[in-house]
RNA sequence: GGGGGAGUUCCCGAGAGGCCAAAGGGGGCAGACUGUAAAUCUGUUGUCGACGACUUCGGUGGUUCGAAUCCACCUUCCCCCA
């Protein structure tokens, strides 16, 4: 049954605004339809906000849409203020173009590029030769500062400060999607919640000048029941690259969810049906864990490829729910000699970077937070001896979570 | 361009010559309880050869027995006026 796939994002829970739902709607029953999102390179790896938004157009594009991947390259050399309360660190064009690669690379995860059924094209190509004044006539004249100075997203910012510089950003949004509406026929912005100012402009003008059928829709951001952001980490966001964050870590982020968020992470993080997620739904008490290692898995492979998916799923197995060792966990080497020399547990561990420091480290002892193959270590000496490694390997584990195995070789 | 204010530890934010490694909160980490969840409670949260020592309060110099606190210059940010 061919469902119009704007209702599915309804359904699923992935909208928050629209310019003109009854005209939207219509637009997307038929396929076709040419829209795009923007990303900027200011980071060297996608994360997981930018993941949803790599959801929706794989729903689109499995619908018959064409996405456009716009890559702002462009943008970033201005920053976007939108909904930030401090000035963006400001990038050289070096980086921008570094960071714009590994975007592209990743893009690839969710989206089908063959044939032009996906674009991915990128905004320095048309905002760094623009001219000043031509650019202010042409487009600056179409914008009301008074109306800008009243958007939601530059709140925060009207209180600690707003450059001439940023304040230019919604401009070089709106002018982009004149661009892509003019060279691809694109009619749809989409984007995070947070974006929503930028798309009006852009549908603004668009419409403004030639007089064209544009749209907008925003997607909710992903966020815990409680409103909190989600998708931090102790060291940051949870990126796609998995070199910044491991498949076992991303797995183990989505396993460890709050009970409360687990379906809405299904519908919006994973292509399970919604008749299939609607089983986990009536799940209750420990059960829950069920849907929990579901999310994981169907996430880890999407964005990790089964292979690794399968043995983050492993790991987490062999470590919580079996032996408490696994082949894959992290492993440091000793040699036979350093051991007979004397080796403190405290050096090793911040060897192994399990601790920052060793002051840390006897913090975590004296709080009984370090175990040697399953014993709580008490002794902030201690150190490590020959019958410590067994079949050649010591595991120490640091709190209930991690686990670090030292191989004696 | 003129005037005023501010930069403190991961973040917010107290401190106003010794009692300051610096209140309080948030966050983080660990423990208890659990279901690898949440909530709650407890402890902890600069570094090290650790009842001591060393390095931190935007930067550089200075005053002082002693400076996060006083002075000078520099720097960044904010506010008001133009």
């Amino acid at each position: 049954m061919a469902e119009n796939v704007f209702d599915t994002l309804v359904e699923r829970g992935y909208l928050a605004q629209v310019t003109h739902e009854d005209e939207v709607r219509a637009l997307l029953a038929k396929p076709g339809v040419t829209f795009y999102i923007g990303f900027d390179p200011t980071a060297d790896s996608l994360h997981v906000g930018h993941f949803i938004q790599m959801m929706v157009m794989a729903h689109l594009q499995r619908a018959g849409h064409r996405p456009i991947v716009l890559l702002g390259c462009g943008t970033s050399m201005i920053g976007d203020p939108s909904g930030r309360s401090d000035l963006r660190q400001v990038l050289t064009l070096e980086t921008i173009l570094e960071n714009s690669k590994r975007f592209r690379e990743q893009m690839k995860i969710l989206l089908d590029f063959d044939a032009d059924k996906a674009l991915m094209v990128n905004n320095a190509d048309w905002l760094l030769t623009l001219n000043y004044v031509d650019f202010l006539r042409d487009i600056g004249a179409h914008f009301s500062v008074n109306r800008m100075l009243a958007a939601e997203c530059y709140k925060q910012r009207m209180e600690k400060g707003l450059t001439f510089l940023e304040f230019n950003y919604m401009l070089m949004q709106a002018y982009d999607f004149l661009v892509l509406y003019r060279k691809y026929g694109c009619q749809m912005q989409l984007g995070g919640d947070d974006q929503w100012s930028n798309i009006l402009a852009g549908v603004d003008l668009v419409r403004r000048k030639d007089q064209g059928e544009a749209y907008g829709m925003t997607f909710k951001l992903l966020a815990t029941s409680t409103g909190a952001k989600m998708g931090k980490t102790a060291r940051g966001a949870l990126w796609l690259d998995a070199e910044k964050t491991t498949p076992f870590e991303f797995y183990q982020y989505w396993r460890n969810i709050d009970d409360a968020d687990v379906i809405n992470c299904m519908k919006l993080l994973t292509f399970m049906s919604l008749d299939e997620i609607n089983a986990y739904a009536v799940l209750t008490g420990a059960a829950i864990n069920e849907a929990k290692k579901r999310l994981a898995i169907e996430v880890t492979t999407i964005v990790h490829g089964q292979e690794l998916a399968d043995g983050a799923r492993r790991q987490a197995e062999d470590l919580f729910e079996n032996t408490g060792r696994s082949d894959r966990m992290p492993k440091t080497i000793i040699s036979r000699q350093q051991l007979s020399d004397g080796l403190q547990l405290l050096d090793v561990l911040l060897e192994a970077k399990l601790i920052p420091s060793k002051g840390e480290g006897r913090r975590l002892i004296r709080q009984n937070g370090i175990y040697l193959n399953g014993e709580s270590v008490s002794d902030m000496n201690y150190q490590l001896q020959a019958t410590d490694f067994i079949d050649g390997e010591a595991i120490v584990r640091k709190g209930k979570k991690v686990f670090h195995a030292f191989a004696l070789k």
